[in-house]
DNA sequence: AATGAATGAGAGTTCATTCAT
DNA sequence: AATGAATGAACTCTCATTCAT
């Protein structure tokens, strides 16, 4: 059975690898020309592959970056729930989001995340019709709705704010395009942006 | 004279009126559809005229765009002013913004400039190709700074955040995508949008 | 009769006026254009009407061009008609023709003549559409051929040269284009170029 | 080794052939319709193949035309230069040209580089813009101009006449399209038409 | 009569997707 | 499995022509 699964599972492991290579070469051309400016002619050139060899491992380009989008966003969830499961308290949960989100690779791919989440048309063709990443910003919601509402049980967090606006902002917090500016223009670090986006939001929120 | 201007300026009328609906038109399909997804044909036969007509007006459908833009960017300058010139201290100038912004029609607007904004592609395509446009959000920048320093030399704001923070945060309040939801399905008007966010984000950036 | 003759003349002067107008500017845009690059509309701003005027006096481009032809082909005529019924020989008349195609405005309209005439897309439009164009090329085809065939006969010219042949050489005399180097780069005369064409061309076909 | 570059010329031999397809199509539709009233979902239906197809062997229509003009300029160069290296004196070298021109297909191809010369509009797409096309001329022009030269050197041409004249005529000989009459409606050989316009053109250049 | 805004067919071009090799 | 040539639908933009004013 060895001799069976184990080339199968080398060609397997390579066609994974392949994969990766792909996503990663897609998420960079997408990252620097948006969706309708990229073609697959770009990004398999970028992986050194063929246009063909693409459509071996996604049905369509629309699927191309919804395997980007789901695999970051997985990685997003993940990240959360080692957080969630920490000693830390609400607060400082939400506040290792926010650092981990502007911290290392990350905030690239988040800048991604959030430009093909925030189109009208990419909106449209990725959210409403692929069930499962609408799903996913639906999850991540949850958790940091969680976290509020623990913060607010706690004493920590204002609770005349309603949760849901708390929520919003937030989330606005995580919006790297605006932010670009800071880091790029002011060579800000992510660590201090995250610090000091944190502060006003904390001090936003807090208990009087 | 009257007969000489008369009739040029009803021409002169006429076509703006036109150019009017067309505008209106574009910015209801671009945002339903986005940019990439609206085809020029698409945009006529909303207004109810040929495609080539759209030609007379604009030059390009990258031209229409800007046009839009520059319409709605020039608004928005307008109504700063008017607030700037206001009798009402930093604060409440803000304040007053973040209310115009989540207003009336304004609001659908701003989702439009903000996703043109926001998206590579398009960045490249307008803001980095039209100096105006460009230009117009360096002098809303400029002004909010202005509102922001002013309110750290009142007292109303802590000094020890930095400005650009402060004024990137702002921007991030202004991104009606991420309140859609409150508004659209939480019911929740737009000036207790308003309202909720002014309150987490001066709080958050009042001294101490 | 005359008070209703004349204002309808006037009109029909005026008429004829702006028509000639429409004519001259179209002949100088064709020029420099060509036909598949020129608007109608860059014609009528070049007199300074409106577009629709033009196809008050003409009822389509193609039209227009072809009253161009004409008005051009009939001077030639005339002006050989004339040429024919002076008192010299073949070869002086054929010289005095070169001569006169060569000289003054001529030369410019030979070149549009020419170019309309040779160009393939053109010849189908306008030669085998419109009857009248072929026929004046006839015509002149006669009158040359006819001198050809005098002089012949009165021992001027070669008579183992079949005429047609020479007719085609007289014709490729005309042709403008080759010569325009001659006049442009080389700021030779029109009189010097038709000259040392003639030279050459009576030489050949001259007797033994 | 020959299983790595058969293949590899294999593909590009399908290539090239196809490539010729395609040219071969383009020039007979072209001859017959002109630049302008030829679409290249014409030239693709001639060939039988898709209009995307063309693309991938030619980046624009203007392209394409150009590598016709390439195409046929070079082998016309190569000719000129078997003939001007031949024991030829110069009279028989330009002799040989003219047949050469007026033989087998190289005959209708001229017409259809000529006519792409001599149109206006198209002068200033290709000569202009594309400088190799414009070099090719020169190159032709100058190796003429060489042999007219060598001939007044021998004594075969006569030396009062410019030799930029002579050149402008020779070139005018070769203008097929004014022969064309001959050939079609005359049922002159194309033989036949070179000895005749040879005949006049070197009585016409000879040493008196 | 003169205008010029409106039309819409048709052009060149691109590119996601397919499929024979 | 990998290729990349071929496809063809869809796009933006042009301009000769019409027609209400």
């Amino acid at each position: 059975m060895q001799a069976v699964t184990a080339p199968r599972s080398l060609k397997e492991k390579q066609r994974q690898e392949r994969e990766a290579l792909i996503l990663l070469a897609a998420e960079e051309v997408l990252m620097e020309k948006g969706y309708y400016e990229t073609s697959i002619d770009e990004i398999a050139a970028h992986v050194g592959i063929a246009k063909g060899t693409v459509y071996l491992h996604f049905l369509s380009k629309e699927d191309l970056v919804v395997a980007i989008f789901e695999r970051d966003i997985k990685k997003f969830e993940e990240h959360i729930e080692t957080i969630m499961s920490s000693a830390l308290t609400a607060r400082g949960k939400l506040e290792a989001i926010l650092q981990f989100t502007y911290g290392g690779l990350f905030n690239k791919r988040m800048q991604l995340l959030y430009s093909l989440s925030n189109t009208a048309e990419l909106r449209r063709t990725f959210l409403e019709k692929k069930a499962c990443t609408r799903d996913m910003w639906e999850q991540i919601s949850t958790g940091i709705t969680f976290l509020l509402e623990e913060g607010k049980a706690a004493g920590e967090f204002d609770t005349t704010v309603p949760t849901e606006v708390m929520l919003s902002t937030f989330f606005s917090l995580l919006s790297p395009r605006s932010y670009e500016r800071l880091m790029v223009n002011r060579q800000m670090s992510a660590e201090e942006v995250a610090k000091n986006l944190g502060r006003i939001y904390f001090n936003g929120i807090a208990t009087n």
